[in-house]
DNA sequence: AATGCATATATTTTGTAAATTATTTTTTAT
DNA sequence: ATAAAAAATAATTTACAAAATATATGCATT
């Protein structure tokens, strides 16, 4: 009877209230609303959106498990501080999983499972990265070029390759950057011209050279995340 | 069956009530206590560990998160079955996995950040795995077979690639089946000439020849999954 | 007087029980 | 036989209680 009393705002339809709290949280930390290493109080987030304990801690232990934040026995929440270690396993693995998914749509353009046209939606993301740079916040840009990869990943139709994918793009989340605007600019030109020769290798199904752009690629973007890392401090 | 007593008190130094749950839970499901597809009732479970809900529902909510069950929104929890796609699609990541795994190894032995006699362990349990298979019970011919491929993982020095790999066998747990001895007896021999040559590359620091025996040993470990799967419809 | 240890207190996490909400099944009426 | 309504079942959330840890305070010792 005294349903419906709290005012958790967004897309709630039938979702748990611990899940609109996950995404909530979730986005608040990609958004930077959070410092690095930050303590999360259950009982503050809770009143923050309105509700109990539970929900707030049922999504608290789902981000950790997920990678956003860290869990430390009887220590509290914390919003994870990547070291220059865990971004080069990061990244490691990374490579590992595109190197996989290229290898799989590669497979299936040549079995004809998948379209060759779907790889256009590539083409149209490496443009639009190059372009409009400027008046783009920092999450956009990221996310757009997030885009590029998970696409891949997505053609790659391995459901469990995506979500581990995903998960891995989490574990670094609380570490990215936000870089000065010229290095920026002359990053994005690297990157554009790295993300065509992806292209290219997938287009031409040649394993050979997907493979050795990919490597080229993630070394080039590593280097970045550990300068970006060091900027900071 | 038996409604009795179950001692979670044993050895729970510092753990939460919630996480003696949990890994008490995860025996179960890997010894395969359970049915595939039944469904796991947290009041039941509550009531038979002699504790209350909250902490069961922790648990379950942290197994459905590791891959081990899978939670359907307001619809309980049920242990996985695995299909077949799914299987194809773990194996798929687990050879990617294992491959970055193996790269990451010779570069180790090459700079020497790793030790050449590490690899010794490997050929232990390639030999523990040969012999003594007959008085050993499902579980534990699992966990040695497994330990193979965990120890390459751990030699990478990647936790967050040995955290994934983890994830990955979770998965899969619900849909290992009990095959029948002398099933087992032959696939014992062509595992431990497959496993053989996968030191060998190693030893050699020969990624080439890691490659393509680590691929043709998931290939027929997919095909013996495959077949067990089918058999139990 | 300063430092180290021990105890006490306050804060935070973890666990319990009960209430609420959603879903499924059964019953009843058309 | 079908559909609607009510009851039963089970998941989710809340509020409260307990357990555990960190922090602060005071006393003793050097």
């Amino acid at each position: 009877m005294t349903a419906g009393a709290f005012s958790l705002e967004s897309g709630a339809l039938g979702k748990t209230l611990g899940e609109s709290v996950r995404s909530h949280l979730a986005g608040l930390i990609i958004r930077g609303e959070f410092k690095e290493g930050e303590r999360l109080y259950p009982e503050q987030i809770a009143a923050r959106f309105g509700v109990s304990i539970t929900p707030v801690r049922e999504a608290l232990m789902q981000l950790a498990a997920e990678g956003f934040i860290e869990s430390v026995q009887r220590r509290g929440f914390h919003v994870r501080i990547p070291t220059a270690d865990q971004i080069r396993n990061v990244w490691q693995v990374r490579q590992s999983l595109e190197l996989c998914a290229g290898e799989q749509v590669i497979k299936r353009l040549k079995e004809g499972t998948l379209d060759p046209h779907a790889l256009d939606r590539l083409d149209a993301l490496q443009k639009a990265q190059l372009k409009n740079t400027s008046h783009m916040d920092h999450a956009t840009k990221l996310e757009l070029n997030g885009s590029f990869h998970t696409t891949i990943i997505e053609f790659a139709g391995n459901p469990i390759l995506a979500s581990m994918y995903r998960s891995l793009q989490h574990k670094v989340v609380g570490g990215l950057v936000q870089s000065g605007l010229d290095t920026w600019r002359s990053r994005v030109e690297k990157e554009g011209q790295e993300h065509k020769a992806i292209i290219d290798g997938l287009r031409n199904q040649d394993y050979a050279a997907y493979d050795s752009s990919v490597r080229t690629h993630i070394a080039r973007s590593l280097d970045d995340a550990l300068r970006d890392l060091a900027t900071r401090q």
